[in-house]
RNA sequence: GGCCCGAUGGCGGAGUGGUUACGCAGAGGACUGCAAAUCCUUGCACGCCGGUUCGAUUCCGGCUCGGGCCUCCA
């Protein structure tokens, strides 16, 4: 049984399917116009570790899961701009190494991945429904969602249309019945991406893609939402709006999941702000993937994670010693403990100390593996690739000096091995090595 | 200002009304030519003030501090 935290409700309850043989989570995905840093990579290796849970307990085949990929937004037209180039090449080269970085953390792709330039038409059929019903309006090129018409809407973010207003950060365009009112299409000027519709030519706001998509994909009330927190206002919110107003009311998700931060210092990591460390980065100074994705789960999802240096050093030697007891074992059951953790609101703190107990190198190589851990072998994770031929003619030369007791040759072996980044360990039968 | 969340040992981080988290780092020991790895042992904790209770780190209230959202944002 598994039991997830619900934004919505904010508690705590099991998780019930509405049909446990195409269960459905859709989870907010990359607007692909830069490089994803550790913070993106976040909520992948979270809902890629749900998935997982949600695949053992009711079948490999239940789980329908969604990630879209946002590649139509303004700051991807600046970015062509920028570079001279047609939107489709930034968004092809950033979305390929979105899908780079996120493999090389073990996050398994979606089932479905839809683009929103894909699914124009989708998404102006329900705008046009929103607006028949009366939920929108267009002004000026533009269609917007008229938030007083939907007296729900807050529901999620826990805050009324008033509190909004009075924050009076949002921009109040000329056009807008009210101030709270978003955009779901906008017009574009001549040179700049586009397509025709019933209100102009233009392109669809961020919100409605989502709300389009999801129906298109995976129906009009999906199991589990997914997605950051920082998503929950505006745009979960106006997604919540837009489905809801187009189903009669219909709920978008029965479990909406959100994770926390990952903290640089005191701040979160963001674009905007400037602190950004990517998995890309991590990768190229010698970081595994497998690492990083220890780190990213040794929080709880939903708490926000420091960044450290000293958290990756931790992770990697949490892994050297799992790797060790794991061995070149065949992976068999799967920790009951584990499970059990995983399950209770995707406990993954709780669920790694349970694999630090588990001595059973089969059973340690499975569950480890439910988290997208221990995935290689013990001899590729310590040794890696290429030519070893050079280190085992080293040992050689040091085990002739050792029998003739000549240590301080011995030593000076083992000291210039280990400038070169390889470990000797001295075993009952013989001596063995790895790359630190 | 409004709404939300958090505060646990050197660091990371679960959890619980009354007994051990766990990991990483540290200390001591065993083993080793010396190391490494491994095993054993070990120190260090629940922001502040009240309340409820036989008993609170755990429940309630207040406070302080920190973070997030209210604008693009995982």
């Amino acid at each position: 049984m598994i039991r997830l935290y619900d934004t919505m409700q904010r508690e705590k309850r099991p998780f019930v399917p509405l049909n446990r043989q195409r269960i459905t989570m859709y989870v907010c995905g990359p607007t692909v116009y830069g490089r994803a840093h550790i913070g993106n990579a976040r909520p992948a290796v979270v809902f890629d570790t749900l998935a997982r849970l949600i695949r053992h307990e009711f079948g490999e085949s239940s789980l329908v899961y969604a990630r879209n990929v946002t590649d139509v937004d303004d700051k991807i037209i600046n970015a062509a701009k920028e570079e001279g180039v047609d939107p489709s090449v930034i968004t092809e080269r950033y979305e390929r190494l979105y899908l780079e970085d996120m493999g090389a953390l073990g996050v398994r792709p979606p089932d479905i991945a839809p683009h929103a330039t894909q699914e124009i038409p989708a998404m102006i059929t329900m705008i046009g429904e929103l607006i028949d019903k009366g939920f929108a309006y267009e002004a000026e090129g533009h269609v917007l969602f008229s938030v007083p018409s939907d007296p729900d809407y807050g529901a999620l973010s826990r805050r009324d249309r008033e509190q909004m207003i009075a924050g009076a950060r949002v921009e109040v365009a000329p056009y807008k019945r009210d101030p709270a009112d978003f955009v779901m299409w906008k017009p574009s000027e001549e040179g700049v991406v586009g397509w025709d519709s019933p209100w102009g030519r233009g392109r669809p706001g961020w919100h409605i893609e989502c709300s389009a998509m999801i129906r298109t994909h995976l129906g009009e009330t999906i199991d589990i939402h997914g997605g950051g927190l920082d998503l929950i206002f505006p745009h979960h919110e106006n997604e919540i709006a837009q489905s809801r107003s187009a189903h009669q009311d219909l709920p978008l998700a029965r479990f909406w999941v959100h994770n926390g931060f990952v903290d640089m210092g005191a701040e979160k990591m963001s674009k905007s702000l400037g602190n950004i460390i990517t998995p890309a980065d991590l990768l190229a100074a010698g970081h595994k993937g497998e690492t990083l994705r220890l780190a990213l789960l040794s929080a709880h999802y939903r708490q926000p994670l420091p960044w450290t240096e000293a958290l990756i050093a931790q992770s990697k030697a949490m892994l050297d010693r799992l790797y060790r007891t794991a061995g070149d074992a065949v992976a068999g059951e799967i920790d009951p403990g584990a499970i059990e953790a995983l399950a209770d609101d995707l406990n993954t703190p709780l669920a790694l100390s349970r694999l630090a107990a588990i001595e059973d190198s089969g059973v340690l190589k499975a569950s480890a593996q439910l988290l997208g851990l221990l995935t290689m072998s013990a001899d590729e994770w310590f040794r890696g690739e290429g030519d070893a031929s050079e280190i085992e003619a080293k040992i050689a030369a040091r085990a002739e000096a050792k029998k003739n007791r000549d240590f301080a040759e011995a030593d000076r072996i083992r000291d210039e091995l280990q400038a070169e980044g390889v470990l000797l360990e001295d075993g009952p039968s013989g001596t063995t090595w790895r790359r630190a």
